[in-house]
This record gives C-alpha cells, structure tokens and sequence, in this order.
RNA sequence: GGCGGGAUAGCGAAGUGGCCAAACGCACCUGGCUGUAAACCAGGCCUCUCAGAGUUCCCAGGUUCGAAUCCUGGUCCCGCCA
C-alpha cells in the first residue's frame, strides 16, 4: 500500500487551501480500504471557446491524481453554461445559446485531453445537463437546502447586494447547481480556482443535505495573465490558449513581465533554469517548455528563431503570406490594397501610412506615395506595423 | 400598482441648443526605446473616391437657420415604496 500520507501531502503541495484539514488524506485512506479510486471532480463551464494557461494549473493538478491511479471525472457544463457562473462578477454574466454550448463542449474536451490522460479508468467525463434537467419538484428539493442569507456570504454578491446592482434569480441558483453535480457524481474532491472556493463548499453543503460523505475542497491559485496584473481570463484579453499557434505563445510568453515569471515556472510546473540565468533567458526557457508542452520541441526551437528574426534582428519571415493583386487596376491605391489584405478599413489602413507603419520592401512609405504602379508592387514584401507581412503578386 | 433614475463610440463615462465625430479613462493599433509583443514616451482609434464628403449619441416622428442636447410617441434597463 502506498503511503497516503505522502500522497495527500504530495497532491497539497502548491495548494491554497486544502478543507477540510486531513480531509485528503481521509479521502485517500477510505478509498483504499474500499479498494476503489478516489473520484475527483473538476466542472468547466463551456462558456468560451478554448481552454488558457490558466486552466491548466487545476488540469496539472487532476493529472497528479490520474497519475497516482484515480479518477478524474470532468464535468462539462453544458446546463449550469445556461445559467452563467456568477464568480468574480461585478455584472450579470449573459447566458449562451444551446447550440453555442455544445460546440464549446467538445472543443473542451478535446483540449483538456492535452493535459489529462484518457484512459477510461482514469477519466470520466459527464454532462450536467444528465441530472440538472430536472423536474420542477426535484428543484423544489435543491432549493430547500440553502437559505438567502448563505448564498449572501458570498463576496460577489453581498457587494452587488449592497451596491443595489442587480442580482438575477438565475445566478442565485449556480451555485446550488455545481454543488448539486458533487452529489451527482459521489465526488471525493472537488478542485477550482480561488474564485471557486465558495462553490466548492457549496458542494459539501449539497452532500451533507443529501446525506451523502462530504467532498474535500482544493484550491489552486489563479495564474497571472500575460500583462502580470489581473488573473489569466479571455475577457481580459491576457490569455494564452492552448490551441495557439506556437510563435503566438512564444511571444506573448516574452512579454510577460519579469516579476510574473517566477508564478508562471512555478505554477505550470516548468522547470526552473539552472540558477544565475538572467531573466532574459529564463523568459526565453519559459516560452520555450510551453511552447512544447502544448506543440513540439521543434516548434519551440522554431518559435524562437521565429521570434529572434523578427523582433530581435527586425527582418522579415522566412514564409510570408502571398497576396494578389487586384486584376486591371493601375496603379494601385495602397490604402486599399493594405485593407484588402490585412482586413482593415481604408480609413485605418490611410492612418497607419501616415503613422509611418507601412513598408515597402523594408522602406518606409511616404505619406504622398499612395498610389503606386503594380509594376513596382509586383514581388515586393508589404509590412504593416511589426507583424504584418504580404508577398504581394500580380494577378 | 405607485414614484423616481437611465439608454452616448469595444467597454466605462462626460456633454443638456451652435465652438461635437463628441472630453476623459480602459482596451486596442502605430512609432520610438528595449532582451521582449513588457514598462515608459509620443501619436492614433466611425466610414469613404480623404487638404473634401458622408453617417452617428436606443427607435420613430416633431420644433428650430441649427439638436446627442428641446417636444411627442415607442422600446428596453434599473432603483425605491407597496
């Protein structure tokens, strides 16, 4: 028999909270003197469409238990997505449609597959939509278990409550549902975020009422987004998905602050490079594990040298985009060749000419060169801004 | 049911008859600088056949030489009291 105490305390490690005390621990000992997997949940709510950095701090963290031999049983959201998590909301969170959900759902899986193992024994997923669509009695029954003033404890609430914003019925109930999908499932341990801490005890208020062993609680800390201040989250525009090409990760991997770096090693388990590495290269090492965490170590090495040529030594890419030129027009107007091929407006694709933003083979263009003949676009490179390269070619 | 408040550019938020394509902040884009797509500094940020023109401030009408601003009628949202 393996030695749970070394397990529960090598699964804490790097936890905020582990409730109840030796809870984990508990949990481990009855499982195995049941000789059964110890069942730890994790719900996702498909409510974007593609999984961050972010979540794969609690997705590492399911994968410890995978590898220890239990189960991770997934929840999909698909009910509770209608509803709209209330967490760290200042604002009524919109409900998505059914058909977007679903979508959602299935990209999620596939992408939570690149952390989790799949094995059948090791990986359970379930929809909530199995139990949660309910009938109006059963409701009834859920309801009964929870009083105003508990979902008021609730930080997000009460400050709403008090600051008169509003507070729909609906979202009153979200965390009556995720708890319920615990009693649903005969969860052992339940992980979130920081944020979900309430809706973690929540679950063990839902088994208690359905006189069910109560889950224990794991919290992991919230990974910092690319711009080092606010927690990793696609509103904020400071993801990094783990579906995106590798030089995007790459770069935005560099242009997390210095001061954030030591969280990112730490909490996407990468390992650290050996010490008195400045901090240039240890971004750069950073970049180059995620990069092939999620891709290849080639895309890596590739990602960087990418990288390097483009915003180190300022060239252009070795494979650039070709673009062709409208047939029969000459010469060409650049403000609209510039919104054909990159998709901006003339209006903007004018302003960035005049920003000094548009190259022509490596040279500047001037504010009056805007109108050009093809016989001098054909086979040149137009750059626009840093990023934005076209072969550009006559039809 | 009664009373009151509100709807302005991606978001937040000024503006209450001309100086408003509309302050300011955030986000975003570009330039400079840098190990970086960061920070910082500067510029930009409705559209177009762009030194000019067109279309905006919930919707539809109206008043006026002139309306985001006034009037009428809608729609939607919020709060308080019951």
């Amino acid at each position: 028999m393996p030695d749970l105490a070394q397990s529960a305390a090598f699964l804490t490690r790097n936890v905020v909270e582990a409730l109840p005390a030796g809870g984990l621990e508990a949990r481990l000992r009855t499982a195995a003197r049941e000789e059964r997997p110890v069942r730890a949940k994790l719900g996702l709510d498909p409510t974007a469409p593609d999984l961050h950095l972010g979540h794969t701090v609690v997705l590492e963290k399911l994968r410890e238990f995978q590898d220890l031999g239990h189960r991770v049983v997934l929840i999909v959201g698909d009910y509770t997505a209608r509803v709209g998590d209330p967490s760290g909301r200042s604002q009524t969170r919109p409900a998505l449609s059914g058909a977007a959900i679903d979508a959602n759902a299935e990209t999620y899986k596939e992408q939570a597959f690149k952390v989790l193992r799949s094995e059948p024994e090791l990986l359970e997923v379930r929809r909530n939509s199995e139990w949660l669509d309910m009938r109006m009695e059963e409701l009834f029954g859920l309801a009964r278990t929870t009083t105003v003033a508990q979902l008021l404890e609730r930080n997000d609430f009460a400050k709403r409550f008090a600051a008169g914003t509003p507070i729909s019925l609906l979202e009153l109930l979200y965390p009556l549902l995720q708890g319920y999908d615990s009693v649903a499932i005969s969860a052992d341990v339940e992980l979130g975020g920081t944020d979900q801490t309430f809706n973690l005890m929540r679950g063990r208020e839902m088994q208690r009422a359905y006189g069910m062993a109560e889950q224990c609680v794991l919290t992991v800390p919230l990974l910092t987004g690319t711009d080092g201040l606010q927690k990793m989250s696609k509103s904020f525009g400071n993801h990094i998905g783990i579906t995106e090409a590798p030089a995007e990760m790459y770069g935005k991997t560099l242009s997390l602050p210095d001061a954030a770096m030591g969280q990112w090693f730490d909490l996407l388990a990468v390992e650290l490079p050996s010490a008195g590495t400045g901090p240039r290269d240890a971004k750069r090492s950073l970049a180059r594990a995620i990069v092939a965490r999620f891709h290849s170590a080639a895309a890596a090495q590739e990602a960087e040298r990418h990288f390097d040529r483009l915003f180190v030594d300022r060239k252009a890419p070795e494979e650039i985009e070709p673009h062709r030129l409208a047939a029969g027009e000459d010469p060409v107007h650049i403000p609209a060749l510039i919104a054909a091929a990159f998709g901006h407006s003339r209006s903007e694709a004018r302003r960035l000419v005049t920003a000094g933003a548009v190259r022509l083979d490596g040279a500047v263009l001037a504010r009056e060169e805007i109108d050009l003949p093809s016989a001098r676009l054909d086979g040149a490179v137009l750059q626009v801004g840093k990023r934005g390269f076209r072969r550009l070619h006559r039809a």
